[in-house]
RNA sequence: GGAGAGAUGGCUGAGCUGGUCGAAGGCGCUCGCCUGGAAAGCGAGUAGAUGGGGCAAAACCCUGUCUCGAGGGUUCGAAUCCCUCUCUCUCCGCCA
C-alpha cells in the first residue's frame, strides 16, 4: 500500500507507475473521495470538539442541574449529526481503502522500463551448461522411467498439476529442503521458521495477495482461511501490527512450506512436468530491514539464493525485472533462472524482491529508529531459496546419464547416506 | 464439542458502583545527578495514528480528532453498561 499522503501529493508518479507496470487502478476515484473525506472530517471533528467540551461541563456541573438539562438537549442534536457524518465517513473510508490497496508499488529508479519478460536484463550468468552425447530427456521422462515421479497416479488422487514422488524422488525432495534450510541457517544467518500452511484474510492482504489476486489463491470453503501461495505470506505477517526495536533489525527468516496456487490464468502453460503445479515445496527467505539498508539487503538475499545453485552446480543466470514484468508489490526484483537442457532454456527458479515499505504499511510493521523517536515502517524483502520442485527438475535434467540414471549432486549425498546415483527401481 | 475466566500502553498490572481517565503502580527504556568508571540510589521524561497552526524546512513547540481485542448499541458523555464476533487461558469430552 502506498502512503495516502504521497498519493495525494504525487498523483502523476502513481499514474506513471501503474502505466509502467501495466496495472489498473481507480486513482481518480480515490482522489475524489479523499477530498470529500477531508472536508467531512473537518466538519465532524469540530462537532466532536464541542460535544467533548460540553460533556465535560455537564460532568463538572452535575448532570441534574437545570443548565445541564438544557445542554443535554442541545447535545442530542449534535450527537445525531455526528452519527450521520461518521456513517458517511465510514463508507468513504471503505471505498478508499479498497482503491488504495489496489494501487501498485512504485518501481525503483534502476528498474528498466519495459513491456514484458523480453525486456528483462541479464546481469550475470554462472556455470557451464552440460553437454550430452546422448539424447537429452525431459525431467518428466527421466523421473517416470526411474519410477520416482508419478503423474498419472497424482491425477487420479488429486488432479492435473499435482505430482507424486516415490523412493529416491521423495528423498531428493526432502534432501533439498533440508539442504537449503541447513545452508541458510548455518552459513547465511537466517533463523528457521515453520509457519502454518493456512492463513487468514488479513495476512493475505498484508503481503498484497488480496484483494486484487483472489482468483490465484485456494480458499477453504466456509472459512476465512487460505492455503499459503508462498511462505512469504505467513512469515512476513509474523510481525504484522508490531513495533520492532531498531537493534533487532535486520530480522532474517528462512522457512519451508508447501505452496498452493490455483494457476487460474495458466491454462495450457507448462502442462507437463514439475514446472507449474498446484502444490509445490519452497524454502523462502524473508527479511525485515531498515529502509536505508534494503538495497544492499536485496543484493545479499539474491547472493544467498544463488549460493544454493552454485553448490548444486546448476547453471543459472540472474535477471533484473523490467517494469512490465515486475509485478504488483515489488519495487525491484531479480529472478534467478536455472538452465533446463531438455527445454534448451532458462526457467525461473527464484524470485528475489524488495517491497520497500509497501507490505509494511499494509501490515503495520514498524520500528523505532532510536528511543524516543517516531516509529517508521520497515522495508520487507523476500526471495525463494529455492523452489524445490523446479530444482528437482533441474537436477534430473542436468545430471542425467546415458543409461537413464541420475547422478546425485555431491552436496546432497550426505542426505542420501552417501548414495551417488539414482537408478531404476 | 460442553462449562467457566479473561483481552488495558514496549512488558506487567490497577481501574470496570459511567464524567476531573489516554489511563495509577511496577519493570524496561531515554536524559540528568552521583562515580575514576560501573552498579545501586535520586530526579525528570517515556503509547500509537491522523489533521491544523507556528516554521522556508527538519528538529521542536502549540492544538483538534481517534484508539483500552474488533464491530455495533445505550447515553449529553463509555476502558467502565448491553449485543455480536475474534482470540487466549482453565476444567471436562474427543483426538494425531
Amino acid at each position: 500500500m502506498l502512503d495516502l499522503k504521497f498519493v495525494r501529493e504525487n498523483p502523476e508518479v502513481v499514474r506513471r507507475a501503474m502505466e509502467q507496470k501495466g496495472e489498473s487502478g481507480d486513482l481518480d476515484g480515490l482522489l475524489v473521495r479523499d477530498k470529500e473525506r477531508r472536508d467531512l472530517l473537518k466538519e465532524v471533528e469540530e462537532l466532536k470538539q464541542i460535544r467533548n467540551r460540553v460533556s465535560k461541563e455537564i460532568g463538572r456541573a452535575g448532570a441534574d442541574s437545570e443548565a445541564s438539562q438544557q445542554k443535554k438537549n442541545e447535545m442530542r442534536k449534535i450527537s445525531t449529526s455526528i452519527k450521520d457524518l461518521d456513517d458517511k465517513l465510514r463508507r468513504l473510508d471503505a471505498e478508499m481503502e479498497l482503491r488504495l490497496l489496489s494501487l501498485p508499488n512504485i518501481p525503483d529508479q534502476v528498474v528498466p522500463r519495459g513491456k514484458d519478460e523480453s525486456d528483462n536484463i541479464e546481469l550475470r550468468s554462472w556455470g557451464e551448461k552440460p553437454r550430452f552425447m546422448h539424447n537429452v530427456l525431459a525431467h518428466w521422462d527421466i523421473g517416470s522411467n526411474l519410477g520416482v515421479i508419478d503423474f498419472p497416479r497424482a491425477g487420479k488422487i488429486a488432479g492435473s498439476r499435482f505430482v507424486v514422488y516415490f523412493g529416491a524422488g521423495a528423498r531428493l525432495e526432502r534432501a533439498l529442503i533440508s539442504f537449503m534450510l541447513d545452508l541458510h541457517t548455518t552459513e547465511h544467518g537466517y533463523r528457521e521458521v515453520f509457519p502454518p500452511f493456512l492463513v487468514n484474510e488479513a495476512s493475505m492482504t498484508g503481503t498484497g495477495q488480496l484483494p486484487k489476486f483472489a482468483e490465484d489463491a485456494f480458499k477453504i470453503e466456509g472459512t476465512d482461511l487460505y492455503l499459503v501461495p508462498t511462505a512469504e505470506v505467513p512469515v512476513t505477517n509474523l510481525h504484522r501490527d508490531e513495533i520492532l526495536e531498531a537493534d533487532q533489525l535486520p530480522i532474517c527468516y528462512a522457512a519451508y512450506t508447501a505452496c498452493f496456487r490455483a494457476e487460474a490464468g495458466a491454462h495450457g502453460r507448462d502442462t507437463r512436468g514439475l514446472i507449474r503445479q498446484h502444490q509445490f515445496n519452497k524454502v523462502e527467505l524473508v527479511k525485515f530491514v531498515r529502509p536505508e539498508e534494503s538495497d544492499q539487503e536485496l543484493e545479499k538475499l539474491t547472493r544467498d539464493a544463488e549460493k544454493v545453485l552454485q553448490l548444486l552446480k546448476l547453471p543459472y543466470r540472474v535477471m533484473l525485472m523490467c517494469s512490465g514484468d515486475l509485478g504488483f508489490a515489488p519495487a525491484k526484483k531479480y529472478d534467478l533462472e536455472v538452465w533446463l537442457p531438455a527445454a534448451d532454456t532458462y526457467r525461473e527458479i527464484s524470485s528475489c524482491s524488495n517491497f520497500t515499505d509497501f507490505q509494511a504499511r499494509r501490515a503495520g510493521i514498524r520500528y523505532r529508529p532510536a528511543a524516543g523517536k517516531k516509529t517508521q515502517f520497515v522495508h520487507t524483502l523476500n526471495g525463494s531459496g529455492l523452489a524445490v520442485g523446479r530444482t528437482v527438475a533441474a537436477i534430473l535434467e542436468n545430471y542425467q546419464q546415458e543409461d537413464g540414471s541420475v547422478i546425485i549432486p555431491e552436496v546432497l549425498r550426505p542426505y542420501f547416506n552417501g548414495q551417488e546415483k539414482i537408478t531404476e527401481y
